[in-house]
DNA sequence: AGCATTGTTTCACA
DNA sequence: TTGTGAAACAATGC
């Protein structure tokens, strides 16, 4: 997926341009991504309601609907969602077909009153359309967390350090480039036993995610990070020109640099 | 043709 | 109890 970076490149575009707009018409047919998917369901929740705020903890989000007892709208972008609004993008940046609004990959849609529209974009179709979806597992977000508790949380386990960043359940957000790109930058390995990580390690990982996902904010998205177009094979480190190992870490893909995360 | 994939969930097993 | 690895999910890109 879209990782926290891109979601939250949704989650604005949905706060900035979807909030207030009486909903006239939802097309929720798609009953592998919305769900559960007792017929119409969704679009009954919402219609002639309208969105009232938009909130993310990690990748997931969820919309407000204005009015007494109305249930939450659950969205996740899962592995290439796309959230647009009229002509305004948000999520997934790979891929094209955008110029197709009204092809398969629209797997969920709402029409506003004013003739404008939110749509949910995703080829892959892994992506999730959910009414009060439970969230209450997610760890604290990784834009959000506090230094303390990223160590705290993320140091605890014997798990591999990238399988503890992938953990949704510890801290929300990472995902598989961020992960790479974040241990590769703090020079750690990422098959290290999270427990053996120092405080200063820690600490460095924490300051290395930030910086991070800042800079993948400004550029784009994840995968604008700069060892993420070298995880090929017989790609080297972008820093000292050693060669970058290729392993399976969490179940992942994973990349490291053979020097400087031996 | 075959394999990999910015994600999540489930399950067998150590 | 924890953690791991694999599989499943769906569909596309190389």
């Amino acid at each position: 997926m879209p990782e926290i970076v891109e979601v939250e490149t949704a989650r604005s575009v949905i706060e900035k341009h979807a909030l207030d707009r009486r909903i006239e018409r939802v097309d929720d047919q798609d009953s592998y991504v919305c769900r559960p998917h007792l017929a119409g369901e969704i679009a009954s929740a919402l219609l002639k309601r309208s969105f009232v705020a938009a909130h993310r903890i990690g990748k997931s989000m969820w919309l407000e609907l204005s009015g007494p007892d109305s249930p939450t709208l659950g969205l996740h972008l899962g592995m290439s969602g796309r959230i647009v609004v009229d002509g305004f993008v948000g999520g997934d940046p790979r891929f094209d077909g955008l110029d197709n609004l009204d092809s398969i990959w629209t797997r969920f849609r709402v029409d506003f009153a004013d003739g404008g529209y939110l749509l949910l974009f995703d080829k892959r179709r892994l992506g999730r359309v959910q009414l009060n979806p439970d969230l209450s597992k997610l760890g604290p977000d990784a834009l959000a967390i506090t230094p303390e508790a990223f160590r705290s949380r993320v140091g605890r386990s014997d798990a591999p350090i990238k399988a503890r960043l992938l953990n949704q359940n510890v801290i929300a957000g990472i995902g598989n480039l961020l992960a790479d790109q974040l241990l590769w930058e703090a020079k750690i390995n990422p098959a290290r036993s999270s427990s053996t990580l120092t405080k200063s390690e820690l600490t460095r990982l924490h300051t290395t995610l930030l910086s991070c996902t800042n800079d993948a904010m400004q550029k784009g998205g994840v995968h604008t990070g700069s060892l993420i177009p070298h995880r090929t094979a017989g790609g080297v480190c972008p820093r000292c020109g050693a060669a970058l190992l290729r392993s399976k870490v969490g179940g992942r893909t994973t990349w490291r640099c053979s020097r400087e995360q031996g």
